[in-house]
Order: C-alpha cells, then structure tokens, then sequence
DNA sequence: ACATTAAAATGACCATAGTCATAATTGACC
DNA sequence: GGTCAATTATGACTATGGTCATTTTAATGT
C-alpha cells in the first residue's frame, strides 16, 4: 500500500502547500507551477490530483462540510431557532478561518452545485442536515408539522448561503450573524402573521 | 458624436455575436478571438469594451434586471405574495431565454456581487424594488409592520437566487416555481407558528 | 486645409492553465 | 529476483485570456 500512502501524502502536500501560497499571495497571484515547486513535483502532476486550480478551492469547503456533524452535535440544547443560530456561527467562524478565501471558495461551492446536480455535493449534505434537525424537533413541537422539512431546510441554506456571498466581502462575523439573527426571526414569526 | 455611435455599435456587436456563438457552441468553447473575428474586429479590441471574458454574461444580468420594474409594473394587483410569485415567474421566464446560459450568468451575477461590495450591483437592485414592495404594501396591511422591510426583501432574493441556483442544473421552469410557491407559504406563515 | 490633441483600434507579445505522449515507479505473480 | 501490467510522474507543448506600445482615427482649434 505504499502507492496509496504516496498519493495521500502527495495530495495533502498540494492542498497544504497550495492554501498557504494562497494565503499569503492571494489565490489568483499563484501558479499551478509555484505550487508544484513548493511540493517539490512536477507540473503536471497538480492535474492528476486536481483537474482544475480552483478545484483546491473545493476541498476546503469540503473540509467545512465534513465538520458538519460535529458542529450539529456541538449545540444539542436550546430551541431549534437557538440550534440553528448556534451551528450558522460555527460554520461561520470557520469559513473566517482563511477570510481572503471565504469569497472564492463560496464561489467554487456554488459553481460545483451548478455545474453537477448530485446529490453528493456540499450544499445538498447542509440541507439534508438541517432537514434532519427539523424533523427531530417536529416530534417535540406540534408548531412545525405543518411543513415539509426538506423544503423549510431548504430556505435555511438559501439564506445562509447568499447572505455569506452578498457580505463576505465586508467581513464583519458580527454583522453577519446579527443578520442571520433577523432573518431567522422573520421566517419563523411568519413574515405576514 | 460619430465616435460615441460608434462605440455603442462596437459593444452591440460585440454582445450580440458573442451571445450567438456562446449559444452556438457553449460559452467554454468560444474563443475571444472568435468573437472578434464575428464582429470584424481586433481581438484587442474587446478588451477595451469588456475587462475579461466573462463580463459579457453579466451583461446579460444588467439587460434582465433593467426590465425588473416593468416587471413590477405588470402585476399592480393582488396580494404581496401573489405579486412576488408573479415577479419570480416573469424573471425566471427571462432567464430561461437562454437556458444554457443560466448558470453561467448566475455564476457571474454572484462573483460580482461578491467582488464588487457595492450599492449598484443587480442583486442590490432587486432588494431594493422587493423592499419598496413590501413599504407599500406596510400602508395597507398592519400584518406586515412588525419587520424591517430591507431584511425581508432580503430573504426574498435569498431565497431566488439561490433556489435559482440549484435548480438551473434541471432546467424546468414550473417545478421552480412550485418551490418558491411553497417556500414563500412557509415564510408567510412562518416556520414556527 | 492643416496642426494638435485625445480617444480608440490594433496585433505582436506574454503568462499560465491545462494536455498528453513518454518515462519512471510500483505491485503482483512466477 | 526477473518479467509484466498498471499506475503515477514528468515536462515539453498548446491554446487562449489578457497586456501594452504603437498606430489609426475622430474631434477641436486656427
């Protein structure tokens, strides 16, 4: 299995290299070729790993999304409203962990929700996740079993998603969440009630 | 003013052949020279009209979002949602013009969003209108004056755009508008009532 | 008409993402 | 430990987006 080592190694190498040259450069001011050079490969091997630069990009919400569960798990007390709240800020404060990266890689997550229409990809895990959270309390609160959780989970990732594109340039967390506080409110006092 | 006619056919050229051919052949596979030659013209040339490849399909968001208000004129009557739901149909009915071009421009509209920070973005604009709407329509109904009327306009557009997003891989207009049908009950009512 | 200046067009040029035929490495099997 | 097949690495090469110094064209003034 020491093929199999290589290429993990090989592959975590790229990804470490790449993000720090990023990080420090800005993702558009690097080459595929620096990156190489700093893992000591060959040009050409990027693309055996990745088929496209921004595909780097990819991973690192990648990463975020397998942190998922472990942020739902996290916060298991409170209201659904303060769970929710709860696991936004955490994936939040996350994705504030590279903030020169937050736009791009946002910007990769949606191409690659465009572009492959499967079930498999990040969003779609977020949403059946929190489609999962509504579900459990529905069995706790008669007040939710008027809806289909799918779609009610649906219109969380629609606001948690864009209200992070249309501010990520601004960079504030706070701001953010206070945000994110207000919509939660509306949506479920009912925005005609 | 020979020169500023100039310039204005120039631009329409471009867009115009450019749209073809990307309709033609698929956006990856036109070349900007391609689009050039169409046009009788010098590849540098398009670059003094569009800084890069893309900002043509965001072109095509500006053309859409400046019929927004006749959009909005064309439905006076009704309730709120009625004329939200009559809104999102109309523009999903322009987006679907070009429907392999949907989530290209989608893609665009967002990045600039995010790049650009500013007030006079597209996605800016539709708030804007929404959250007029929902002013007016505070003067008659005392249902909706408990909410900040820019925070519920941006749900709205949250909830458009990035459904938008993750149905333009299926392409059919009417399961779309079903899900805003039933996403716009759910925050009408709100989640939890 | 001519000269001067400003705007716009041009295309040779460059940088770099991505390809691909070839070479090197690995693992399996005898 | 030698042979073969499959996998992975390599880097010369290609294609194309984008730049920029130079040239052309339009507008203004005399």
């Amino acid at each position: 299995m020491l093929r199999e080592n290589r290429k993990k190694q090989t592959r975590e190498s790229i990804i470490k290299h790449a993000i720090a040259l990023f990080k420090q450069k800005g993702y558009e001011n690097v080459t595929v070729e620096e990156i190489t050079i700093a893992c000591g490969i060959a040009k050409g091997t990027f693309f055996n790993y990745f088929p496209k630069k921004e595909h780097i990009l990819l991973y690192i919400t990648d990463t975020y999304m397998n942190r998922l569960n472990e942020v739902i798990q996290l916060h298991p007390e409170g209201s659904l409203k303060e769970r929710v709240l709860h696991i936004f800020r955490e994936l939040v404060m996350i994705y504030f962990k590279y903030p020169d990266l937050l736009g791009l890689t946002l910007e990769e997550t949606i191409r690659s929700t465009v572009r492959t229409e499967t079930e498999s990809n990040n969003l779609r895990k977020f949403q059946t996740a929190l489609a999962q959270l509504i579900d459990e309390e529905k069995e706790n609160n008669e007040r939710f079993k008027n809806w289909d959780s799918d779609t009610a989970a649906s219109i969380l990732v629609d606001i948690f998603i864009h209200t992070l594109l249309t501010q990520s340039a601004s960079l504030h967390a706070e701001t953010m969440m206070e945000l994110f506080q207000r919509k939660l409110n509306i949506i479920w006092e009912g925005l005609a009630r």
